[in-house]
DNA sequence: TTCTATTGTATCATTGTGTTACAATAATAA
DNA sequence: TTATTATTGTAACACAATGATACAATAGAA
């Protein structure tokens, strides 16, 4: 939920946006062979939370979500997909928002839009850590990368929201094609790998990850190879197309 | 969307609903060695939906779901899943809201919350055949199961949400067990051999088939065989406890 | 008792995956 | 130049999962 980042957001009666619907967006990246979560922290507040957003009156869902998602990290080719709408009863706290709009200056009447219950459609976004550019709005006191395993406290359900997408990530890593969208242009085995292992938590066998990570087509060998070690060098690659989902095997 | 069973939602401000949201439910029944739709018909229009309602004020979504859904067929014990949100502005069609409302003496006004853009929330339900009790509600000339190869046109986007539904079980036939709720509490290994391939739309080898479902661990032999025709009788089965995912395997 | 249709399962081939082993190689150091 | 070292690429084997065929068991009908 909830970046309150243009005028018309703040207005009481929420003009030009839907009622009660908000995205948050879990914006996953892969660095250092860490996962990062994207996490902005409201002005003045403390308080730390997803990147979201509301839909404009005529706008498309997915489409307000990959503005609210590419306002965040200034890209536009990103792998984004709905994962669960959070409807509970039990997430409506609008004490939190008021903290966040008095620290703005806003003093909000009892019945300002913000205030009232909102559903939350999750999104989760894969995107390449070294392009990203993480980009405050105005009242954010930042806007940044954190570690997985290492997040400061989220407002409302938002830690179990990023638990959720996690989950979401591990289940599809069988279906899709995950590294096309987290790591860069060309890559070593070595590092889709570590990838892997990251998302899932676990180690992998090194033959039969290659193994199997070849069999898939997908693979291409740029003819290039890396300089570094004492060691063979490996060869890089690049994913061949646009497939991402391929399921139907 | 959009069942108008009480009167607050004839209401012209929706008092008591949350605004712009919709749930769609796509119940899945099977019978005859066919996969069946549960579809409405609004009074006097001839116009074929989707069983649908609202989110009260207080209600989580998800029992707002349930509630749709036994409110149609008189069970609670279903298995219900949210599945996608379908969110695009060409969905915005109050043409449609009006011919259904006119006829059943409703001049609602062009600001009735009714004729509003709704974001929809998709939920499918998995649900027994024998023991469902499909009840329309006032407003509906009827209340059925359809042939999912033979259904009625329907108003705006629900075929394409049905076929998206029809998707997600077949994707979720390996990670779930489906039969649990679409058959009975005994059936043969026939009878869920023809479930699994009506679903996925293709036949299945028998061998492969029933060692497959045996070595799950979730199928118990119940005593008692079965009686009819000229061959050897085959067992019946039950579900042993209520595993219904098991992903983990 | 024989015949027929269907069920339950054994069997084998093929494929996929876990695991170990080892040759190939790129830098460094002798 | 040659050995050393760390890592990569892949062969090879064991084992599990699955596709496919075959056949014995059996319930009713002829």
């Amino acid at each position: 939920m909830t970046k309150v980042h243009s005028a018309s957001e703040t207005d009481e009666k929420g003009e030009g946006f839907l009622k009660n619907i908000a995205i948050d967006a879990v914006i996953f990246g892969f660095h250092d062979d860490q996962l990062k979560v994207l996490l902005i922290e409201y002005k003045g507040t403390g308080l730390f939370a997803l990147p979201g957003g509301f839909i404009k009156t005529e706008e498309d869902l997915n489409s307000a979500a990959l503005r609210v998602v590419s306002e965040r990290i200034g890209l536009e080719d990103i792998f984004l997909e709905q994962f669960y709408v959070f409807g509970d009863y039990s997430r409506y706290n609008p004490v939190q928002f008021k903290i966040i709009m008095s620290a703005n200056g806003i003093v909000p009447a009892d019945d300002h839009w913000l205030l009232k219950r909102f559903i939350s459609i999750g999104y989760y976004a894969l995107v390449d850590f070294t392009r990203a550019k993480p980009t405050p709005a105005a009242i954010f006191d930042s806007c940044d990368w954190y570690d997985l395993n290492n997040m400061p406290t989220l407002i409302q359900d938002h830690t179990f929201i990023v638990k959720k997408a996690l989950n979401t990530l591990r289940s599809n890593l069988d279906h899709k094609v995950v590294g096309l969208n987290l790591l860069p242009q060309d890559f070593t085995m070595g590092d889709l790998q570590k990838l892997y292992e990251t998302i899932l938590g676990k180690k992998l066998l090194r033959p039969a990850f290659q193994r199997k990570m070849l069999a898939l087509g997908i693979l291409e060998r740029v003819a290039k190879k890396w300089t570094g070690g004492a060691h063979k060098a490996p060869y890089l690659y690049k994913f061949i197309n646009e497939i991402v989902d391929f399921s139907s095997k």
